[in-house]
DNA sequence: ATTAGCACTCGAACGTTGTGAGTGCTAGAG
DNA sequence: CTCTAGCACTCACAACGTTCGAGTGCTAAT
């Protein structure tokens, strides 16, 4: 009983499962895949593979369907395909003429829902490390300010504060003269002792301590983590393979970011190349059967960002895995040289 | 046979059909609505009102449920209900401490989806004539500019352009000063033909064209408008009436943006408190079996933004309606106020 | 170790039948 | 002229039984 047959036929049942959604059986396996063997040795390998664990027969004169640890054990053992050519051409062009990094991001996850048919996932890339070009505060009302911090390379982050106390128009343009002398031209790392020094320097400043918490933090890159998600009636095409009522969490969960950037990071700490997520090993209930297809860009370490693919565990994770993977190189090119 | 009565059979048909989403009968509406006839004479009824296309059977020997016009007719005919109690309370708590106007419209448009349990739509509210405070050029590469422009209502509109030709550092540092001087202090009104002046004046900055016409632009409070959604696994818990695949294209429509703003500006125009599209009435495909209930806030005429909710044809309209309007008034003091 | 053969299981598809909700119509009462 | 009672009729739907076949596990032979 050669490992070897076993492994392929377990790569027979995932494929064909994924490409008629029925479960397979072990004559039409004996008939297609071209194994060199007869069905009722192909049964006894089957034998084998439900007792590890890997396929399942969902009643008892079926034929067998996947595991999430078959999913597992085939996505490990599988070298992710290579693209097809025309969706490499559909990259280069899609997001060669964006103008904005809005752009890039909004039009890379359309793109990617495209590529792959599925829920696509980007998140917004993690700003680098860039001079402060211009604070601009504005003040609203007699205790609440604008800031918005400019940076070098093009970013601009914005928020609203809530003063200390309230302000006189003069007190507050002398402030905002002292904040972008102390901030301009610097980085976020020597720029947040450099402010503090200046708070402490005078008693009359007080008032300023969350002016000075948002120009650190909007130099910084904000604080908001933010997803988008495209192709969402993507979910609706694959309702068979859900319950259909499996799909109203995902959208919720969707929505919500939460729950899905925190996957996001785990599977950022994995550090792989293309990391994949298989339905119950999410450890969510509302991607119980869901599988994530996720690959960093744009950085190294916590700089990285993330993007991804979503949907239901019968998924074709070959395919996908390149389509992810050839978007985030893509688009780390862009972000490194923008 | 008062017309008065046919009026009470239909709209207790479509009470009757949205709460339990099964068409209604004869006898059922004679033993449970107070009409105070017979089953017969309601048959008589449902004949005539069957004859003026407002109700339908789905097949031979079921009850009847409401048509789009049957709901129509039922819409015009009722006055929006009063909002509950609770739901009053939850306004106010839910918005009242939102502290920026993105916060606002997100959280406008989750509070909505809850009280309607739809999906709720907000656009973000178009931006009032106000000074500008400043304008920030950032120079990437050589041929193309960040354009930021603060205004005095504490908005901040970006953009990338790209130049009409290479500049230098210090061609660039020139313009921008002299661009501030013509800009800042000025409305959206006056500002565009200084500006013109100005670019006429030497062809020397001849280059910067686009650079005044996205100042313009971002003074006016950008070009692009946004709808916000939320709620969209409240679709799924509609799926047995959509049959499961009218989900798709209404996610994708809401994704696209396009068409339902086209139909927001429609149901602007039509200057109601209120107003109501129903079904087929969108004139689009992708909701051809929703309904849009959709009231304008924070200005008038040309000003005005709308947000609204979406679902079903089988709807609680008078419900919908209330909150609609309930949340469109709260909404529309918060954007004066701010 | 592999294969052919065989008995067995059980879901899905199909046809039949019964049931009842709901209808339209007619004739009579107010 | 309006309403009601009564009745025959229609037809979706559920329940039931039957058949069919894909797929299985096991055993004995190669």
């Amino acid at each position: 009983m050669s490992e070897d047959r076993r492994r392929a036929v377990l790569h027979a049942i995932v494929e064909g499962y994924v490409s008629t959604s029925e479960p397979v059986g072990s004559k039409a396996l004996a008939d297609t895949a071209h194994l060199g063997v007869s069905s009722a040795t192909i049964r006894n390998d089957m034998a084998a593979l439900e007792e590890e664990g890997l396929i399942a027969q969902p009643h008892t004169s079926a034929g067998r369907i996947p595991t999430d640890a078959g999913y597992r054990r085939f996505v490990d053992h599988v070298a992710s395909a290579a693209l097809q050519a025309p969706h490499k051409r559909a990259i280069t062009t899609f997001l060669s003429d964006a103008v904005d990094l809005n752009d890039v991001v909004e039009r890379s996850v359309r793109l990617l829902s495209q590529l792959t048919r599925q829920v696509a996932v980007v998140q917004y890339p993690s700003p680098r490390e860039s001079q402060v070009r211009r604070v601009e505060l504005v003040r609203i009302g007699v205790d609440r300010a604008l800031v918005v911090v400019v940076s070098a390379d093009a970013r601009v982050e914005q928020s609203t504060v809530t003063l200390g106390r309230d302000v006189t128009e003069v007190e507050f343009e002398d402030a905002a003269r002292a904040i972008n002398e102390v901030t301009v031209g610097r980085t976020p790392t020597t720029l947040a002792p450099a402010l503090e020094v200046w708070l402490q320097r005078d008693r009359q400043h007080e008032w300023a301590a969350p002016v000075v918490e948002a120009v650190i933090t909007g130099a910084r890159g904000g604080t908001v983590e933010r997803v988008v998600f495209a192709g969402a009636s993507n979910l609706t095409r694959a309702a068979n393979d859900f319950e259909t009522d499996a799909i109203g969490p995902v959208l919720d969960a969707l929505e919500e970011q939460v729950v899905l950037l925190r996957l996001l990071h785990e599977m950022a700490a994995e550090g792989r190349d293309v990391s994949v997520r298989i339905g119950a090993e999410n450890g969510e209930d509302a991607f119980s059967r869901t599988s994530i297809v996720a690959a960093g860009y744009g950085g190294s370490g916590d700089a990285v960002s993330l993007l991804g693919a979503l949907g239901p565990t019968r998924m074709d994770y070959p395919g996908t895995m390149a389509a992810v993977r050839a978007v985030a190189r893509y688009l780390s090119r862009i972000v490194e040289t923008e």
